[in-house]
This record gives C-alpha cells, structure tokens and sequence, in this order.
RNA sequence: GGGCCGGUAGCUCAGGUGGUUAGAGCGCACGCCUGAUAAGCGUGAGGUCGCAAGUUCAACUCUUGCUCGGCCCA
C-alpha cells in the first residue's frame, strides 16, 4: 500500500474570521462609535414610525457621583425592556433623565466653598445656585458617557433635566394646580433645627456625639382618673431634655406595660410608675438615693390601657393659662421601658412622636421656642429666657428645675447622664426637635373630581373611570381641616385605586406600596433650602391664606418656564401679582419644593409636554429599584392623582439591590463595592449585561469574582455557538435553501425546538422575565445545538457533497437558527450580536434595526423524541465503561445494541456511533467495531476494506471534488 | 425598635393549590476527541431545601419562633 493520501483538504470544515476571544473592552468602544455615527437612536424611531408605542419612563437618578452598580443594572434592565419591545416591532423610545436639584448637591458646592474660606450666606443666592446648576451639569455629563457605555440605546443627545427651566417651570405649574384646586395648606411639623445656625437641618447634616445631659424626674399630680386610687397620686416622668417641661402638653404610657403606684413612707406621695424590675432599680436609686426611705407601699398594680382617661395637671399649673390645662395620659406604641419610668411627657413641638401622639388627639403645638432657641417674650414661664440647648439653662440647680422644685414638681435631678445626641455637622452645636409651618399636601381631605380630569390634549386615562372613591381606609385627622367623610375622593383614596389598577412585577410591589399609601401622613412639600424649584406661593398676610388667582399663577409659571427658578424673586414679585394686588399685602413663600415633588412631576414634563413627541402619557412602565416605593413610584402618583386623577403609569417593575459576593450589601467602609467602570473595563459590557439578566433581579442578588467568572464562561459558550453558526454556513446561498417538507426529521425536529424557543422567549418578554430568557436561550443553544444537534451533523457538514440534500437542509436550518439567534441575543449582547451580524453580512444596516425572527411552525412530535434522547442517554452511559477499559475511544468505534422497542430511526447517526443493531432483551449493550475507519470521514464501516479507504459517500464526494478540480 | 421581603448543590436559577429516590445549566473531577481546538463530546461527584418546633398518613412546599441578609421607616 502507498502512502495515505491526506484527505483534509477534501473536508468542509468550518470557516470563519470570527474570533474565538472575544476582547470586549476593546472592542465594544468601536461598535459604540460606530452606533452614535449612524445615529442609531433616531433610525430607530424612524423605522419603528408609527407602530404600537411601548413608552418606558426613566426614573431620574441624581446627577452626583459617578455611575454605581445599582445604576447599571437599572440601566441595562430599562435597555433589555426597550430593546425587546423594539425587536418585538413596537417604537419604544427611551429619554434618560436626571434629578438635578437638592440637597447633596448644595452640599457639595458648601464644601467646595469651605475648602476656600467662602461663607455661603455671602454669596448671593442666584450665583450660588448657577453654581449647583454647573455641578449638577458636570455630573450628568460623566454618567451620560458612562450609562453609554454600558450599550444603553436612547436620546442621549436629548435627556430630561429637571433644572431645565421648562422643566422647573412645569414643576411650578403642577405646584400651582395643587394650590388652585385647594390641595395645599400651611401647617407645622417638628423639624431638625439648630438654634445657633437659625435653620432647619436635614438628617444628613446632622451628626450624633457623646454628651453628657441632665436628667429629671418630674411628678404630675393626677387629678381625674377611672381609677380611684390614683387621684391625686403622682405620674413620674423622665427626661433628659429639661426644657421641652414648660411646653409640655400631654403624658404617654404604653397601654400593653404594667404600672404600679406606690406610697413613697419618707414622702407619703403615692407615685405612679413602670412595674417593670429592671427599671425599678434605676428608678428608686434616683428617687430615693438622697433620702432615708422607710420603705414602699404598693397601692395599685394595672396595665397601661386601664390608665386611659386619666387626666394629670402640670407641675406650674399654678401660672395659670397655657400651663392650667388638663395634660391627658395617652396611649403611645413608641413607650418603651428601657430607660425613664415608662412614662412619657409629650411636648408636640419637640418631638416626632409627641406631635403625632398629641395631633391625633387635638393637640396642637405652641410654637414657644423661638428659632434662637429662646422661650417667646410672653411665654408664661421663662418667657425670654434660653437658650435651651445651654446645659446651664437645663442644670439642676439651673432656673427650670429650681422653678419645679419649687412647685414640689422635682423628684430627681442630676447632671449625669451620658448619651449620643445629633449635633449640627457645620456648627458643633446642639440641634433641637421644632415645630416650624411647612407646607402640606393633605392625604384625605375632599377633592373635586373636575380637578383630577387629565390635562387638556393629553390622551384620555386608559383604565376606565378612577374617580369613584373606593374609600378602603377610613378618613383620618390630615392637618386641623375637616376629614372626610367615608365614601368621598380623596388623595389617598385616588391613590389606592391607582395601585389597584397598576400591574406590579413582581406582584408583591403593590402591597408594598399599598401599605405605604394607606398609612402615610400628610405629604411635607417644603423645605428651607436654596437650590430647587420654589413654592411660588403669596400668602395673605392678614389671612394666612395663600392668594389663588389663576392669572397670577399663569403669569408666574411663564416666567419660570423662561428663566426658570431665578424668575421668583422679590424683584419681580409685584409684576407677577399684577395690578389687583399689593405686593405689601403679601409674604412671598421663599420654602423651595421637596426633590420628590421635582421628580413626581417629570411625567408631566416629559411625557406631556410635547418636547419629546416621540413620547406619550401615560407611560406604559415605570422600572426602578424597591426603594422607589416610598421615593420616585410614589412620588408620581400622588401627583399624577392629584392632579390628573389617575397613575402616570400602567406597569411598575422593581428590582432589589445588588450585594456583594457574600450577599452583604456595599460600602465604602467595608471596601466590597464594585464598579461597574472596572468591570467594563477588564471584562466588557456585554459580560456585565448577561450578569445582569441572568439574576433574578427581583430579588436581592449577588455580584463578585466568582459570579463574574461563571457569566464569562456562559459568555463564551454562547460566543461559540454564533461562531460555530458563522463558520459552518460559510458560503450559504439562497440556491443552496430546501423547503422545510423536504428536510430530514431531525431538522424538522430541531425547527420545533426552536418554535418552542420562541414561545418561552416571547413569554418571558410579556414578563419581564428576563433571567427565564437568558437561561432559555443559552439551555438551547449548550443541549439542543453544541451537545446535540451540531454534534450529530458534524458529519453531514464535514464529509457529504455540498449538494447533498440532508447537507442543505442542515444549513438552512443553520441559517434559520442563525437569523433567530442573533435576535434574540441581540438585546442581551448587543455589542457580540452586532459584531456577529457584521461578520456574516458586512457592511449592512445594525442588527439592532431588525425584527423579531418569523420561525416556521413546526409541531414537535414530543414523545418520541423524549424517548430518542434518553435512550442517546443511555447509549452513552453504556459506552463509557468501554472507554475507561480502553476498549474503545471516539463513539464512532461503537457497535450499540439497543431494545428492539426503539424507535424507528437512523439511530447510529443520532448516537454518532459505527452502527446500532436491535436486540432481544432490555438492555444497551456496546461492543467494539471490527470494521475499518474511513480515512476521510473516520466512521467504521464495513464497506471500507482497509483502514484510510474511503468509504462509498467519501469516495464519491472526492471523486466529484478532483472533478472539479481537474476541470 | 417597626413594616415589608428573601435565605434550594461551589455559582446562577427551576421546583401550580403539600404526595414516589429535590431538578437544570455552568463550574469541578475523570475520560474521549484532536477536522468548532485557549474549542467540541461523554460520564461522575456535589444538597440534613437557613435553624428549631408544630399541623398532617405525608412539608422544600402550611403555621409559629429563631437566625442571617436586604429595602423602607423610626
């Protein structure tokens, strides 16, 4: 025999330039490039023009600090909606937008200003805000070009600012619709404070410290109770904060604790306190460490509830007026016997839960302390005097406690006791709880419906009518003005039926912020701050009523939608009143709008206004992190149903929040955040998207190395399936197509596999399932393609004639699953899914452009291919024994005996062994083949007498191949 | 401290209304192939379903408590 000819040229292997490695990092900034200098956005909108609209509004993150990992996962989900509903055939536009105005950013222009021994109360206010306007600017700029790295499709040329003057001025108008359909009131609340700054503080600008404090014990005589043997008895209070005794209006107990009064022998007081061991310890040691107690007598023993009804009086009561008045005992849930007496002395206007408490039962605050922190002129007791976080003022031989030892009021005071308390960030000083008037926005007073009507030339609320009041919750105390009466509209009856009507996903959104609506309190709009939209308010000064002239109001917002927030001046102020009123008449409110009345409004702005004309109101989805319940999700529709009576949104999606590797959440201090930066940049976006969709974000979820490394590797195999694709229909033409009829079973097969694919996929969109999708997709292509099918027609693709009928079925089946594949990966992996168009069709339109793929509908005969795999299974169980001894290697030497049960069908192709024969019994058996192996297509046959003959096909299609190329 | 949510193999996830030996993919181990080759194929080992009680003939699935973690409040 001469020497083997060498049949590898003969062999159509794949071929393909698509590379194995795929260099994301590198590569993705070129296709970006490629993308924005087609403008691809707005080819997009053009070719989707005038199909179902799909309107997903973007949730505006603030412009401060670079992009997180929540913001890209945000991101990439908001992309995965639009992109899908863009494939599926609908124009989903996507406008990002930025929260531009509040807090944090006028913080960070504050600290820039420290850093240059600048005072901020010397720089003028306009000036002070261009400057958080240019920080707020800058910011949005970086995460523009960062979020656009991530591969997320939008109009970046064209975002949403809410420093926008059309966009403050909006907010202004939505404001002024609140005002006008009576939806606004001025009240009070207990705010942060700093006597030494004279302002209000937010929590963040607020730090807590060690100090060291006095603390009293304060007896209320008793002078009306249910229980008879506590009249005249003492109620005890403690506190540490001296001076909230002389606004003092009320005292708390906790109606589930157990109290006792006791005769005090050294006194003969009977005193009223928690009957709870470990307190009492404390509690006799202050009250008795200084006298020669002979012992106690127990008079009464009774839970909290019993004391309802008890009626206590002052220890000054003896001033008469203000400090006269009955103080009630009221239930409060926040008493705790931890520290104190377990009773509690309310001051409304020093306290969350004394003003709560005292509000629900008709007491108001008093307003005694001043923003200096000293008591008012004609205060009753003190009057003048403070300030109140002075330790001397509150020292136990300092006038309060004189005053009430005196009265006999004192039981215990001393200057000892060490605790943490909020100290102003800026000053150092101590800050205090005060009531200051704040605007509301009341939850449960009556609105008339005409009110809520959407606005003129905006579509018609879809969801059928929603201004029958459900009126689930009962009608509860806003703010002083009337409750409603049961069955009437209110905000929060409008609210509940929203959230009845909105999709949630997952569904348990909408308990979340269900409960939140029923049980939230009035809606605070104002803060006392520079940089946001101002409440463009006149309040009436003889009135206190806000003047309520829509021509002002007009006059007002056309001048903010032109110059926006600066336009509310005092200089400009008559101009806006006009000529029926006189600007002296009337204080100009200078409170600025919560940032959450900014964003609750951006559906209005942006969907509404007509800037966007691609866009549309309502929106079909809101998608944002679960913390939105309480910010951004409830924000919009408290103010969507106030004003336009119903959701601004159809869908809400949530997702939770990314933790690290061990599922611990992210910080600084702990030093476990990720950067989504850094993972672009050593991995590439299309790694960090299929970590994103691949998690079921609705949850909780993780991100670390590990994980990281899990998503590359299924990266890769899915690179490979669309490189295996490339190579093995290298030189495919239309010539080459056959009709599905005429296809072998198992491409018919195949094609319903690849029907029920695109069913799964198709649901999964309509769920925003987007972690089933993935899976979905990469299953199919690891077990139905790599593992089965590629695998089974490697010889048909390798050895037969490419005439051959099963070799053309089998690719264009190949190019079937081809133009499927690299759709519906495309929203997933949209930089892989255009550099694997591009490199079968070079040169052509994006593959973002296209459709969802038509897949011809083939039915699945499931039963028999169920039965076909699991006996594959079983064949390759059966071989492996085989291999371990050596007796074999490649499957390809197997001889298999199989049941005579199975199914009729070319079983050795399917199981990629030599030959299959049908047996008597139930079990697969192997053997080793004694035929000799093709030296072209290296499968054992008993035609090929010698090993590296050719075997009849091979020797066929080599004799056509030196054919041609003898020609 | 309160409200809400979650804890299934190393990783990512499936497991209607409780019912046979809890599944998949990936990873891992071992092996095959060397004509998808820094690829492809096969086999296998991995889980007291967070913990503990309870209801039930039967619980990953229901109840309660605890624990760990998260979001939002305080």
């Amino acid at each position: 025999m001469t020497e083997q000819r060498d049949f590898r040229p003969t062999v159509f292997l794949p071929k393909t330039d698509f590379p194995m490695k795929a260099g994301l990092p590198q590569k993705e900034p070129v296709i970006l490039q490629r993308w924005q200098d087609e403008g691809i956005y707005r080819k997009l909108r053009e070719s989707r023009k005038g199909r179902e609209k799909f309107i997903l509004h973007d949730g505006p993150p603030y412009a401060n600090g670079d992009m997180h990992i929540g913001h890209a996962l945000n991101h990439i989900l908001k992309d995965m909606v639009c992109r899908t509903q863009t494939l599926l055939g609908k124009d989903a536009p996507y406008v990002p937008g930025w929260d531009c105005h509040g807090l944090p950013i006028e913080w960070k222009v504050e600290e820039e200003y420290r850093k240059k021994k600048k005072n901020k109360d010397e720089v003028p206010p306009k000036e002070f805000r261009a400057e958080c306007r240019a920080y707020a600017q800058k910011w949005v700029d970086v995460q523009r070009e960062q979020l656009k790295r991530l591969g997320i499709n939008g109009d970046w040329d064209n975002p949403y600012l809410t420093m926008d003057s059309q966009a403050e001025g909006t907010i202004v108008r939505e404001l002024l619709k609140f005002a006008e359909s009576g939806q606004l009131y001025r009240g009070a609340k207990p705010v942060m404070w700093s006597p030494v700054e004279k302002t209000a503080l937010a929590e963040a600008e607020v730090e807590y410290e060690d100090i060291v404090s006095t603390q009293v014990d304060v007896a209320f005589e008793i002078v009306e109770s249910p229980i008879p043997e506590l009249v005249g008895a003492y109620a005890v209070i403690w506190t540490t904060t001296p001076w909230t005794i002389p606004v003092n209006q009320a005292l708390a107990y906790g109606p589930d604790i157990e109290y006792v009064a006791y005769r005090d022998l050294a006194t003969d007081k009977v005193l009223l306190v928690a009957h709870v061991l470990e307190l009492q310890d404390e509690i006799f040691k202050r009250l008795m460490a200084d006298r020669a107690s002979t012992g106690l007598n127990i008079v009464w023993v009774g839970k909290g509830s019993d004391l309802a009804g008890t009626i206590c009086r002052h220890p000054m009561h003896a001033l008469g007026g203000f400090f006269a008045k009955p103080r009630p005992m009221l239930p409060g849930d926040f008493v705790t016997t931890d520290s104190g007496t377990g009773l509690v002395h309310m001051a409304p206007d020093h306290g969350e839960d004394d003003f709560a408490l005292c509000k629900a039962h008709g007491i108001e605050p008093v307003f005694a302390v001043q923003g200096d922190g000293k008591y008012r002129e004609d205060w009753g007791w003190l009057g003048g005097q403070g300030s109140v976080i002075n330790p001397k003022f509150n020292a136990p031989d300092g006038p309060i406690c004189e005053a009430l030892r005196e009265a006999g009021g004192l039981l215990a005071a001393s200057a000892d006791y060490k605790h943490s308390y909020p100290h102003s960030w800026r000053s150092k000083a101590k800050v205090i709880y005060r009531c200051t008037p704040q605007w509301f926005v009341p939850m449960d007073r009556a609105i008339d419906p005409s009110t809520t009507s959407p606005a003129a030339g905006g579509p018609p609320p879809r969801s059928g009518e929603v201004l029958e009041g459900t009126a689930k919750t009962p009608p509860r105390n806003g703010e002083g003005d009337q409750p409603q009466a049961g069955g009437g509209v209110t905000l929060r009856t409008l609210a509940l039926k929203a959230i009845a009507d909105t999709r949630f996903v997952p569904e348990k959104g909408r308990n979340r912020i269900g409960a939140m609506v029923e049980g939230r309190p009035d809606w605070v709009l104002s803060r006392q701050r520079a940089w946001g939209v101002p409440i463009t308010l006149f309040v009436d000064r003889k009135t206190g009523q806000y003047l309520n002239d829509p021509e002002v109001n007009a006059r007002i917002v056309a001048a903010v939608m032109a110059g926006g927030v600066d336009a509310w001046d005092e200089e400009h102020a008559q101009e806006y009143l006009g000529e029926n009123y006189k600007l002296d008449d009337y204080e100009r409110v200078t409170d600025i709008l919560d940032v959450w009345f900014d964003s609750g409004s951006t559906h209005a702005f942006v969907l509404e206004s007509g800037r966007w004309p691609d866009l549309q109101w309502p929106a079909n989805l809101y998608l944002e992190g679960s913390d939105q319940h309480r910010g951004w999700f409830q924000s919009s529709l408290l103010e969507s149903c106030a004003t336009r009576g119903r959701a601004p949104y159809d869908v809400v999606l949530t997702h939770g929040f990314t933790m690290d590797q061990k599922g611990m959440k992210m910080s600084k201090s702990l030093g476990n955040t990720i950067s989504p930066i850094d993972l672009m940049r050593d991995y590439g976006a299309d790694i960090l998207r299929l970590w994103a969709l691949s998690v079921d974000f609705t949850e909780d979820h993780r991100i670390g190395k590990e994980i990281l490394q899990g998503v590359a590797d299924q990266y890769r195999k899915l690179r490979n399936t669309y490189r295996y694709l490339l190579g093995a229909l290298d030189g495919f033409t239309e010539d080459e197509r056959l009709p599905v009829a005429e296809m072998p079973e198992l491409e018919q097969y195949m094609l319903g596999l690849l029907g029920k694919l695109d069913a799964t996929l198709r649901q999964a969109v309509d769920d925003f399932d987007y972690n089933t999708y993935v899976r979905a997709l990469t299953d199919f292509c690891n077990e139905d393609l790599s593992a089965f099918f590629f695998d089974i027609r490697k010889d048909c693709l390798y050895c037969d004639a490419p005439s051959d009928p099963k070799r053309r079925a089998y690719r264009t089946v190949l190019d079937t699953l081809f133009h499927a594949l690299v759709r519906y990966g495309a929203p997933v992996l949209v930089f892989t899914a255009e550099e694997v168009w591009q490199s079968r069709f070079p040169g052509s339109d994006s593959v973002h452009l296209l459709e969802w793929p038509d897949v011809p509908a083939v039915t699945v005969e499931e039963a028999r291919w169920s039965e076909l795999r699991a006996l594959r299974q079983t064949v390759n169980e059966a071989i492996e024994p085989l291999r371990r001894e050596k007796v074999l290697g490649s499957g390809l030497e197997a001889v298999v005996t199989v049941p005579d049960s199975a199914p009729d069908a070319d079983l050795a192709e399917l199981f990629i062994t030599a030959t299959v024969n049908r047996g008597q019994g139930s079990d697969v058996t192997v053997t080793r083949s004694t035929d000799h192996k093709c030296g072209r297509c290296w499968r054992l046959l008993p035609e090929v007498s010698e090993d590296g003959d050719l075997c009849d096909r091979c020797d066929e299609v080599v004799a056509q191949i030196d054919a041609g190329a003898a020609a």
